[in-house]
DNA sequence: ATATAGTGTGTAATTTTTACACTAAGTAAT
DNA sequence: ATTACTTAGTGTAAAAATTACACACTATAT
């Protein structure tokens, strides 16, 4: 149910948790403020809405403008709009999470001027972040902490080729623990959404490790079972 | 990261899915809309934001104003902002729900002007709904589906003494299936969270059930474990 | 040849989940 | 008081899932 209302004051945002992992620590990108409230603290990226976007699309070009990637794993994840989380004033913020792979082309590029630069920190050492954002971003964890339990979403932070290994490193980084590797593998390929590839690890000096891809056919027709982790 | 930009044009509301219980079935409350757009047509009730609100607030506010309650555990679940989901311009939405146990006092008062009346009507044979109201209502369900069974919700919609029966019945309307009576109590029970009482059910023509009660104090002890259904 | 570092594998014990049917207790009608 | 009716309340065995746990293999580097 609502009115048109046309002059309201509140002001509508999104913020955004990019999380990244580079086949060693999960990171969360960061920019730091360029302008007053906060000017020099570190925040989470974020813009107002466009007049003919979708939330979803607005989010998705946050995520471009300070990327160059398109075509990113996005999930709305919750509202942040208490009165006062903006020292000027209502701002309504929409949260949104993104995974990405990272290494290679996937650093930030130079943006726009409210931020003097954009940085991909590691979630184990984040400075304090500006308004409410480390609520955002805890919340933002939490998440996918969760879903990543029961969706696949542990591919979307892994190149296309993986090994078992750097999965249950995925998993393990999120989760926040430790996991047995001979369960964890007998569980994971037990979904059959797994592509044993012919092609080994390449580059390491050791024994090198079997790589995997994750096969979406197979997964949209097991879709009516959730996995479980 | 937000800029006070205060010429936005976007208007801002909150929509809630008000899931009740008789005792019988799953209700939510809908208005009939007096007004352009979708005028005659059933909604759900919702309001815009005011300005010095929190969200969770005016979520409460709009649920008072219907029903006359307070205390009602509401849960913010996802933001609606498709540019062209309101006829009449962009109007962004965050929807709530919130489960009420139903019998008693607990009628829809008489309401304010955009609405001709508000009527609980049972999930099962919902009319056409105005706007994106189906798909809020849609997700919404799923929200609840997905954490009754990890978090001890449906009591929320049980009076304070209730049988295991009554309490295997809210499962089974929400989950949509039916659940095996020996392991829903052997499970139940096996968490720990229920107190039974000395009481008995009264006025039933048969055998009366004994009543149990939620004990909250029991839960928070052993809120590190989740409930899983 | 040897040291090194990560890969890859199986099993037994425990716990959890599932499937399934009858007796007990209270009320209402005669 | 007998009977009919309706729901309450209970146990077990089989199957499935989860956990705990250790060593031999393979590739590379020196």
């Amino acid at each position: 149910m609502e009115e048109i209302l046309p002059h309201l004051d509140s002001v509508f945002s999104i913020d955004c948790v990019l999380f990244g992992f580079d086949g060693k620590e999960l990171k969360i990108l960061l920019i730091e403020r360029n302008e007053e409230p906060f000017k020099d603290w570190w925040a989470l990226p974020g813009n107002i809405v466009g007049a003919d976007e979708s939330l979803d699309q607005s989010a998705a070009r946050i995520l471009y403008e300070l990327t160059g990637l398109r075509g990113i794993y996005m999930e709305q994840y919750y509202a942040f709009g208490d009165p006062n989380r903006h020292p000027q004033g209502r701002v309504i913020t929409l949260a949104y999470y993104a995974l990405i792979r990272l290494g290679g082309d996937k650093e930030p590029r130079p943006i726009s001027t409210y931020a003097k630069r954009a940085n991909w920190m590691p979630i184990t050492d984040l400075p304090k972040l500006a308004f409410d954002h480390q609520k955002i971003y805890d919340k933002g964890l939490e998440k996918i902490k969760r879903r990543i339990k029961h969706q696949p979403i542990a591919f979307e932070l892994l190149p296309e080729k993986f090994t078992l290994t750097q999965l249950q490193h995925v998993y393990e980084l999120i989760l926040g623990k430790k996991l047995d590797k001979r369960n964890f593998r007998k569980k994971i390929v037990s979904f059959g959404v797994l592509k044993e590839l012919d092609e080994k690890q390449k580059g390491v000096s050791y024994r090198a490790a079997t790589l995997y891809r994750f096969d979406k056919r197979k997964y949209a027709k097991l879709f009516g079972k959730e996995i479980s982790f």
